[in-house]
DNA sequence: TAGATTGTTAATCGATTAACAATC
DNA sequence: TAGATTGTTAATCGATTAACAATC
């Protein structure tokens, strides 16, 4: 499985395929063309053949796609075939909703900890995971695996937290903090930036008046 | 201000201008050429030109982008000239979290209410804004000129929510349930697919690692 | 004026769609 | 076999980048 040159265009709709096949898969349909699955996802049949040709070719010619294989080979691809260690940082409102969130769990991200400042706050146990002070945040990190690190601080906390992330052993940083990180090595970055979201919302809103 | 043909890709990289130039502007530059703007933010600076003069000219040969009026005019091209009335439907994690981002307000999202069917939650007061039950979620939305729900329900409970939505005035949903709703009429949604953009976070782990 | 930098056209690049031969 | 549908190549479309004349 050599994923070399997929464009990023490619990366981020492979989540929704995997979503809609584990849905077919749920309801026992055990097999589907791309045009069914076009009509359903709302991509072209072209575009589901070509993203899913650039992994291999799943498919059978005069039948469509075993919807089970294909589950699970987006799944392989997606990197779902082992859990990770994670760890949220910030302990907030947003940080407890993610530690809440079983289907992470259940699709293998595994939370080890989260960390805080506020001593309110270490201590707490959340959705049964331990707050911790932050002092204990690269040691914990290094001597637990974790490769994932979720930033749920506010804007001005998140940079001082990228830094000290870059001094582990973690590999990748899930950002919720409305700042771009600035990043020194080759860290996996992917950000949530919720303002960013809202802002297209209001634009859409507004233009719809015109 | 006739924002036709422009390309979503154009769309969302407006937030981004809008959170650099505010940074900026709190740092008191007073201008910037699009090479410099181009240094900061990571796009070139002739994608900054051709996104901007899809709005119109903003700047001035020889000088550059006077940066508090150009934060000015992309506030205005993402409607943030006037508030706009939210809701929240989902007073768990999640939408307690949303309910205390200050930063909403400050740009103009204005909460009205949360609702939730849970009768615990109902009656409570988060961030003094009330949670009120789901029964009165219509003719709330209808009487306070509501325009925006969130909807940070279940994965079952949202395409209920988005249903109901669409029988009163409301015309934008900002859905952060891991599934894509069924809308009949002109609706502007927005998804936050958390799940999705996690999934990306192990692609990319599992294809550094190989 | 000379230097700088935009606004804008043209060239390039990449992603999506269409078409169809291969084949189950 | 006949029908269906993939895998894949070619055509199209759209977005990004480069170039440069206009002009502050």
């Amino acid at each position: 499985m050599k994923d070399k040159n997929i464009s990023v265009a490619v990366i981020r709709r492979l989540p929704k395929y995997h979503r809609y096949l584990k849905e077919l898969l749920d309801n026992d349909v055990k097999r589907i063309s791309s045009k069914e699955l076009s009509k359903m996802i709302g991509f072209t049949a072209s575009q589901i053949r070509q993203d899913l040709n650039n992994f291999g070719g799943f498919g059978q010619q005069g039948y469509g796609y075993n919807v089970e294989d294909l589950y699970m080979e987006i799944g392989k691809i997606l990197g779902l075939t082992r859990p990770y260690n994670v760890v949220i940082v910030g302990a907030g409102n947003l940080g407890q909703a993610l530690a809440n969130y079983t289907s992470f769990d259940r699709l293998g991200f595994k939370l080890q900890a989260m960390f805080d400042v506020n001593p309110k706050m270490i201590g707490l146990k959340i959705n049964s995971v331990n707050v911790i002070d932050m002092d204990q945040f690269e040691t914990f990190v290094d001597e637990n695996n974790v490769e994932i690190v979720y930033i749920c601080t506010s804007r001005e906390g998140a940079q001082d937290v990228a830094d000290r992330i870059q001094k582990t052993k973690a590999r990748a940083i899930w950002n919720f903090a409305p700042v771009d990180l600035k990043i020194k090595n080759d860290m996996i970055v992917e950000n949530i930036h919720l303002i960013d979201n809202l802002l297209t919302v209001s634009y859409f809103l507004k233009s719809r008046m015109e």
